[in-house]
DNA sequence: ACGCAGGTAGACAGATCCGTCTATCTACAC
DNA sequence: GTGTAGATAGACGGATCTGTCTACCTGCGT
């Protein structure tokens, strides 16, 4: 792990000349294995032994598709990422702007009641790498603002006076309700939703045509 | 560092017979570096090392004082939570249930402005242990349901229908608060603030003796 | 038939980290 | 004066972690 200090300024996911890094299933093994032990036991607190050993890779292998842990750690939040984009972006495109301000509040409601849950990915990394130059940091960043600029872009659509400082504060809530919820649980769900529809619905907006 | 299984049954800070541990220039010593070092950089990436480095004490003096790292990051988290349990009660008994509110509120507004702001040392310290039953997270666990329940005496005397409901979605909104602050920032504390005391000042209740 | 890219197994080096131990020194109470 | 509790300096051991390196194998396209 890099001492916060010497990091490469690009990080990028491939080693390769275009784009992204090419498809292998060695590759993808030690990515979901790392996704899942990331996720489960925190990047730190994980060595890549550990990850070695239980994608079934030969050390070299690893090293040869992700030359740094920190390669590894910025290509399982970059993957992450991806995916959540992905979702929104069809979520948005189907079904309308406020169905991405119910998608993101859904974050919250749903997927704690899964087994195995423990915040959200973006949130823990960030408490884990203090250092906001980090490149994993840079990918966190990157991805929060994307998604309340999209939470902004849905607010204004939908006529709301102050999408900016709106998508701000649902976004805060929406951290604080899914790191509270990894902390100690969710009694009541009613609330916070009232709480967050509310503020999306100010006087002068349409009825609201999802839920 | 314990590997989140054999831990202490009980882990309590003080070594010797009664109560908690005996005042030590050393202990003091330890204490402040463990502090300054483990919120501005990390738990685990400050090692024992450095504590000790920076303590300007002999190793075997930490070791005397705190056989475990753990039972390091213990008494470092307990001292903070009592810190914050007297000052809160001072709040209570001198200016009453409001200025609590008010209290908790304000470690969103008025303390991300200082140098070195980095969040919630509780809230980071739970990210980077996930297993829960670390003591390091019961630490945790017992100041936030500490805190929400002061939150929830206070609503009640103010006469709130939901003190405790609404205790919880308070907690929530002011960690979501604090940790978007630490990443991104906050740009607009004007929503937070209304947003905050509209859930106090629910119908049937006073007018605000405060602010 | 040949070359080569990608995979494998495991030894190895250097750093770091946690915790123990010995031997010595100081200050203070009795 | 003497004993004891607390502090000191620094060596040491074992574990763990990241990253390198050698030597070998396999499958495939040409």
């Amino acid at each position: 792990m890099s001492s916060s200090q010497q990091l490469d300024p690009e990080l990028v996911p491939g080693r390769r000349s275009a784009g992204s890094a090419r498809p292998s299933a060695a590759r993808e093994r030690i990515l979901a294995t790392a996704g899942r032990l990331f996720y489960g036991t925190g990047i730190r607190a994980v060595g890549v032994d550990r990850v070695i050993a239980e994608s079934q890779v030969a050390r070299m292998t690893f090293f040869r598709h992700f030359p740094t842990k920190d390669h590894l750690v910025v290509a399982f939040l970059e993957s992450q990422a991806d995916a959540g984009r992905t979702e929104l972006l069809r979520v948005r495109d189907e079904e309308g702007p406020r169905a991405v301000l119910a998608w993101v509040a859904d974050g919250v409601r749903t997927v704690p009641t899964s087994e195995g849950f423990r915040g959200c990915e973006f949130i823990n990394t960030a408490a884990e790498f203090c250092d906001p130059s980090h490149p994993a940091r840079r990918v966190v960043d990157r991805h929060r603002a994307w998604i309340r600029d999209r939470m902004s872009d849905a607010l204004a659509e939908l006529g709301h006076p102050t999408p900016r400082d709106t998508a701000e504060l649902l976004l805060m809530l929406r951290t604080g309700a899914i790191v509270a919820t990894s902390l100690e649980g969710l009694d009541d769900t009613g609330a916070l939703e009232r709480t967050w529809w509310s503020l999306v619905d100010v006087p002068g907006v349409d009825a609201p045509p999802i839920r």
